[in-house]
DNA sequence: AAAAATTACCCACTATTACCCACTTTCTTC
DNA sequence: GAAGAAAGTGGGTAATAGTGGGTAATTTTT
């Protein structure tokens, strides 16, 4: 698989759940579609993670050497806030208050899923941020890509 | 394949669906005359890709390193709209609402193709793009193509 | 330990989409 | 120009996706 893609827009119901699109539960094989690691994402949002991708950022992180101060405070930072969840029956997601009130969630949610991630941002914010930055796109693709190259 | 070509006017029906015409079917290898995966576009319009040209893009992102914030706003960037797609039994497309209201796409849809992409414009829209950029074509030929002949 | 609040589980309903079938029109071929 | 094939339209229906809320179980609070 080359990794999770799609843009959905969800509504968090009165009791802060939200279906799990069917598009994206598609994306995952069977086993992989009911537990997932939530964690505060970078930026203004949460992230989703299938437990198999999580366990491999934290093998990736788990190899850092401890002894470094910097290296623990980012392993904290990291982990801090993170939580084991799961779909109910009717395949929908209950989102921790807590974890709604951090990125400032409210009735629209958008999931942005890419690589081994869903992204979950309240979606005036998320329009917010790429308009914000869509002038930049054509440069950032410059950059991005053009590093990219430069690895080939 | 030397690339996509063709405009094409289409008619979206009361579903939401238009067919997907035959001269540019005839242009994709049957194994990918099926899937694509749709995402928004440059300027106001929709763009479909056919999946092994979306798999190429898809492959070097792969690549990136997710921890740098610029690559991954580059990702939300290009994922935008991203939704996979496939054709009914019919050849027709089915645009998803939020997606035609998101480039305001009316009943008269045209598609132009180019390259690996087809883009998705409504009608007018796009004339009055072409039209309004008509005018600074040939400043525009001199601009762009004018720097090629320094590189080669 | 009782009351309140939160979470999990379950059932019922609505809307949307995928799938199918039938028909009309246009193009090809003989 | 007739016959057949392919292109293009339109819509019905069954299955699935998505929504809403009741109640039991669990946790938290006083």
């Amino acid at each position: 698989m080359a990794g999770l893609v799609g843009e959905f827009e969800v509504k968090v119901d009165a009791k802060g759940r939200f279906l799990f699109p069917s598009g994206l539960r598609k994306q995952l094989s069977p086993a992989t579609q009911r537990d997932f690691m939530l964690n505060k994402g970078f930026e203004d949002c949460l992230t989703l993670y299938p437990l198999p991708e999580w366990e491999k950022i934290s093998e990736k992180l788990a190899k850092m050497n401890l002894f470094k101060p910097k290296n623990r405070m980012f392993y904290r930072l990291f982990h801090q806030g993170a939580k084991l969840i799961a779909l109910d029956n009717a395949g929908r997601i209950l989102i921790p208050t807590a974890h709604m009130e951090r990125v400032g969630l409210n009735q629209d949610v958008m999931l942005i899923a890419y690589n081994d991630r869903i992204e979950i941002w309240d979606k005036s914010k998320y329009f917010d941020v790429i308009e914000g930055n869509m002038a930049d796109f054509a440069d950032l693709a410059d950059e991005v890509m053009g590093d990219l190259d430069d690895g080939e």
